[in-house]
DNA sequence: GCCAACGTTGGC
DNA sequence: GCCAACGTTGGC
């Protein structure tokens, strides 16, 4: 059974469209070091949701994990991991932050929970929820 | 544009 | 090793 996330991303430095443009990309960047945790967790074949902060603040579409967690090439430092990701599918309908917020279901959501973290894990049934919402 | 929440830095 | 000051993130 695949691993679920959610990775973060300012639109405007990087999209899901970008993304789906590129097919594949480095998911490099993180820094903090709950996130970086959670990044080592991750394992290829797992699926991640991505997710537009700033002006949008939307769920937008689906990604897969294609690599391990490797150190970024480009850093000295080898907690600084990176995964490879490439475009699943956009979602039929994205979900905006407000409507997860107000829904209970989502009250222990990191993405409620922790706003500023910018990779947490999905459980396996906020995931399902997730998908349903999205149609 | 503001500010709360959180992380990081640096002086002690 | 503590903690005040500062910087950053991201929602509003």
């Amino acid at each position: 059974m695949p691993g679920y996330w959610l990775l973060k991303t300012e639109p405007s430095n990087y999209s899901y469209h970008d993304l789906t443009k590129d097919k594949k990309t480095i998911w490099d960047g993180v820094s903090n070091n709950l996130a970086l945790k959670y990044l080592r967790n991750m394992k290829k074949g797992d699926l991640a949701f991505i997710y537009h902060t700033g002006k949008e603040r939307i769920l937008v579409g689906v990604a897969e994990v294609v690599s391990d967690p490797y150190p970024d090439p480009k850093q000295k430092d080898p907690k600084l991991v990176v995964v490879d990701v490439k475009a699943k599918q956009a979602l039929p309908r994205g979900i905006a932050l407000k409507d997860i917020k107000s829904d209970a279901t989502f009250s222990d959501f990191l993405l409620v929970r922790l706003p500023r973290l910018s990779v947490m894990p999905v459980t396996p049934s906020q995931w399902k929820r997730l998908l349903n919402l999205a149609g």
